[in-house]
RNA sequence: GGGCAGUUAGCUCAGUUGGUUAGAGCGCCACGUUGACAUCGUGGAGGUCGGAGGUUCGAAUCCUCUACUGCCCACCA
């Protein structure tokens, strides 16, 4: 297929959707996102990987993912374009919960089903069904984007593969001693009907109650003892009322039982150094079954454990006349039964943090239930180690703090959820009871021995615990295959701060666990989209734009560009449509440079990408803006700073190339000259050309149009895997930069007093210039062309010691007096109003330099340099101003 | 309770090791001529950098305190 040319009539604005479709198809069908595509720059093609955090199967693009990609597709088309063997690998998790949740909903509405209607392996056969026909929109959302993923290698967390893996890392952990099962107090789930982590849980500050309830003793005395709960629901489980082993007030009730109301159960007071004295009354009833807190009191001590609720969130049997009830109205129950009880002694408004679950929002309850667990400890050990000692860095930096606070304090973690949607736990059940884990059925049957009858543990894994293998389970780990020895470990990582403990710390810990090596070098954290009123961007909210009606609007590249604009590093950004529109106008213009320089190219010329030897100053400057350009987005990117890589971009292709380099080719365009003409176009073509291909990691699908456009292609060829231009430091010229500023300077300045008095623009003006040596006068002279075209300047009388003439607007530019002699459209209020304020604003710099001139201790302790750089600068200050007072004094 | 960010023009944000006339985009005002672009061009107005104190010859930049805003962590029954 050759390149796809557009028409020869080029619109007169950049037209991005058939664009973006047809280079889309173009990179595709030539797979230049393979790794072996990348050019070859130099004898070996170093490896470069990015492994994509896999968006739930379920899950729609939204501006998160966007800024994501885009930085990771930054990132990875450089790479390419740098010679690097580049994979990008794509892929889904398949989000257990999330995935479960959304199909039973559709199942109930397609078919009016519930889970319940159907056997485990028809559910999970109809997940499937709906994961291959619904599942992985988000893939063509990224491919809109113009994410350079190797689609080719797309996986998912449940392929068959990855699924080996995860059966493979589960079968080791326990083998090591680091998986196990127990029974502990886990997060419940009682809407999702699982267990959860830690992670999956949100605590927020909650407006409650604090019961305090008067527990009778048994001794007939009628004294009592008052505990105070914030949930009274649990007291139905209650097994102790517990004081501090020093609080002297309860000190001779120890060892006294309580007759614990509504149940009628005796249970005994108990001490134990848990207890805060100072809270409530002092005393805390104990729940083992439902309270963390309490399960442990209740563990050192022996106490047994009461389990009141069902997983659904209702009373148990164990709730005697309360069973069946909702936990919140067995609240309401329990506090109405106390107090008609007359032991309801005080009500408290107590804010205190309740945990929500993570998907299903509601209140989680602590639950007393069997799970497995990993041993977190020793794994976290190493992968703390690998951080601190830079194997693995974090940009920015800041996140190391985190990281190294949840690392120290480490919990196990629970893997095992009872969902049907997920990796089954490789782990049987014999009649009589033995444990058997093993990678495979027959392995456990062989173990338990034949005829035997095992079960399979019905719960499946945290979707997390295949994704901490994602950057080697997607390159066919355990097998040693050749990917995996290409591609691992992989270089950068570009994910959101709010899955540092869910996903990236746990991936560090895996990598080094099963391969020995941290999986990535550097993590970069994006900073969280918000809106316009710094809030997250949710689909409740309803304030998240959908990202591909902005590519629909704005175009992928403009999207890309805008918000890669307002990224600064790591920092939450407050997105605004309006931004895009920055990026499609830089697209616009972009395409419209490209437009003109198009009109000057002769089809039958074949142009110098190099310029020629003889290059006038402006095309110095230039040659020396693209390269410090080239140089910004080469520091830039090293510290992984995007928005300062792509502003330098911005700034070079708008101001310095549109603004002022075409402008100023423009007379040697339109002279007769056929051969300046085409050296010309030939240098504007090749800078242009450079620019456009800095660019393209950026703004990939509107770069590669124009790369095409300029000139002709071989079959085949594209900018994605085209060398990415570098600084050239030998074309980088401060001598023509500060030059060809001072014509810049000039032409603004006259510009300024044509804007000041109204002058008309056809109207061409005058200059008379003092100079200050004969290099200005020189410097002016050879540049006159360009006075004229770009501030309409119609004659220049310059030399050292110049007159003033009589009747001017004067000004002092870079130490040239300017003088616009303007007869007849002087106003002399105004005239001497803008002098005087010049000088004021001077004499006062100049005083201020002054000041630290004659201050001993920055004379003794300022660097000999910056003196100098003051000296000079009071120099030129004072020069202007008798320039500018001589002026003022001629308007009399 | 602990920790981390942020506070700079009307708005959104840059400002990298302390020395710049504190920048950009948007918005605003004025004017639009020259065969790319009104999704544009030219010119202009506009901030003393949350507050207080300190270090320093010199602070938006370093330190201390402080006020707001946002986030994270934590077994406050």
């Amino acid at each position: 297929m050759s390149s796809p040319l557009s028409p020869d009539l080029l619109p007169k604005a950049f037209e991005p959707t058939g664009v973006e479709q047809r280079w889309a198809e173009y990179w595709h069908l030539h797979g230049f996102f393979h790794p072996d595509s990348a050019p070859v720059l130099a004898d070996e093609r170093p490896p470069f990987t990015v492994m994509i955090p896999p968006p739930n199967v379920t899950g729609i693009l939204t501006m998160g993912h966007v800024l994501n990609n885009t930085l990771q597709d930054v990132l990875v088309r450089r790479a390419r374009m740098s010679g690097h063997e580049t994979l990008w690998l794509p892929g889904t998790d398949h989000a257990g919960i999330a995935t479960q949740v959304k199909v039973e909903r559709f199942l109930k509405e397609s078919e009016g089903l519930t889970k319940h209607d159907l056997t485990r392996d028809e559910f999970v056969g109809r997940v499937w069904s709906w994961k291959e026909r619904y599942g992985g929109i988000i893939i063509e959302q990224l491919k809109k984007l113009g994410a350079s993923c190797d689609w080719e290698r797309e996986r998912f967390t449940l392929d068959e593969g990855l699924s080996a893996a995860v059966t493979e890392v589960f079968v080791r952990l326990y083998e090591k001693g680091l998986i196990y099962k127990g029974y502990r107090i886990i997060n419940w789930s009682p809407l999702g009907k699982t267990a959860l982590s830690d992670e999956e849980v949100i605590h927020r500050e909650v407006e409650g109650h604090l019961w305090h309830f008067a527990y009778p003793l048994s001794d007939g005395s009628g004294r009592s003892i008052t505990v105070a709960t914030t949930r009274p629901e649990t007291m139905l489980g209650d097994v102790a009322v517990a004081v501090h082993p020093d609080d002297e007030r309860y000190s001779d009730l120890v060892g006294q039982m309580v007759r614990l109301p509504l149940v009628d159960r005796l249970i005994p007071i108990v001490a134990d150094a848990f207890v805060d004295p100072a809270f409530g009354s002092g005393a805390v009833k104990i729940t083992p079954a439902h309270d963390p807190n309490d399960f442990e009191v209740g563990q050192r001590l022996g106490l047994p454990q009461i389990v009141v609720m069902n997983p659904d969130g209702t009373m148990s049997p164990e709730a005697g006349a309360y069973a069946g009830l909702d936990r919140f109205e067995a609240r309401k129950a329990v506090v109405a039964a106390m107090q008609d009880a007359g032991r309801l002694i005080l009500i408290e408004p107590h804010l205190h943090s309740v945990g929500f679950a993570e998907r299903t929002g509601e209140a989680i309850e602590p639950y007393l239930s069997e799970q497995w667990f990993v041993k977190m400890a020793p794994l976290a050990e190493p992968a703390l180690q690998a951080v601190r000692d830079g194997r693995v860095r974090f940009h920015p930096e800041r996140w190391t703090k985190t990281y190294e606070h949840w690392m120290t304090n480490i919990r196990d973690w629970c893997i095992s959820r009872q969902l049907l949607w997920g990796h089954r736990i490789p782990a049987w059940t014999t009649a009589d009871g033995r444990l058997i884990v093993a990678r495979t059925e027959a392995e456990a049957q062989a173990e338990a021995g034949d005829g035997v009858a095992i079960t399979r543990d019905p719960d499946v894994l945290d979707t997390w615990f295949s994704s901490w293998l994602w950057p080697f389970s997607t390159l066919g780990w355990p097998e040693q295959t050749d990917d995996l020895k290409a591609f691992y470990p992989t270089n950068d990582l570009v994910t959101g701060p709010d899955i540092i403990f869910f996903w990236v710390a746990r991936m560090i810990m895996a990598g080094l666990e099963f391969t020995g090596e941290a999986p990535f070098r550097d993590v970069y954290f994006t900073g969280i989209i918000r809106d316009m009123l710094g809030r997250k961007m949710s689909k409740s909210l309803g304030n998240s734009p959908d990202p591909l009606a902005l590519i629909s609007t704005w175009g992928a590249d403009g999207l890309r560009a805008g918000i890669l604009l307002i990224a600064p590093q790591g920092q939450d950004i407050r997105f605004d449509e309006a931004s895009v529109e920055v990026g499609r106008n830089f697209a616009n213009k972009l395409w419209n440079a490209f437009r003109f320089l198009h009109g000057h190219i002769e089809s039958s010329v074949t142009y110098a990408a190099e310029p020629p030897a003889e290059l006038e100053l402006v095309d110095r400057w230039m040659l020396s803006r693209l390269n410090s350009a080239a140089a910004a987005v080469e520091g830039a990117m090293a510290k992984y700073r995007f928005n300062d890589a792509i502003s330098a971009l911005y700034d070079v292709s708008w101001r310095d190339f549109c603004d002022w380099y075409i402008e100023a080719i423009k007379p040697r365009l339109f002279a007769d000259d056929p051969e300046a003409k085409r050296r010309t176009v030939g240098l504007a073509l090749a800078m242009y050309e450079k620019i456009v291909a800095l660019l393209h990691p950026f703004m990939p699908f509107i770069t590669e149009e124009i790369w095409h456009l300029m000139r002709p292609r071989p079959d085949g060829a594209s900018l994605c895997i085209s060398p990415v231009p570098t600084a050239d430091p030998s074309r980088i010229d401060e001598v023509a930069e500060a030059s060809w500023g001072t014509i810049q300077s000039l032409i603004v300045a006259v510009r300024n007093v044509r804007a000041e008095r109204n002058v008309a623009p056809s109207r061409p003006m005058e200059l008379v210039i003092n100079a200050p040596d004969d290099a200005a006068v020189e410097l002016v002279q050879q540049n006159l062309g360009y006075l004229e075209r770009l501030a309409r300047v119609g004659s220049v009388t310059i030399s050292v010691g110049e007159a003033a003439p009589e009747g001017a607007v004067s000004t002092v530019v870079d130490g040239l007096e300017v003088h616009v002699p303007l007869a007849g459209l002087i106003d002399v209020a105004a005239e001497t109003a803008r002098l005087d304020k010049e000088i004021a604003k001077l004499t006062g710099l100049a005083d201020g330099i002054e000041r630290k001139l004659s201050n001993a201790g920055f004379v003794a302790k300022a660097p000999a340099e910056v003196i100098e750089k003051e000296r000079d600068k009071l120099t030129g200050y004072r020069a202007d101003l008798d320039k500018l007072t001589a002026a003022r004094a001629r308007l009399g």
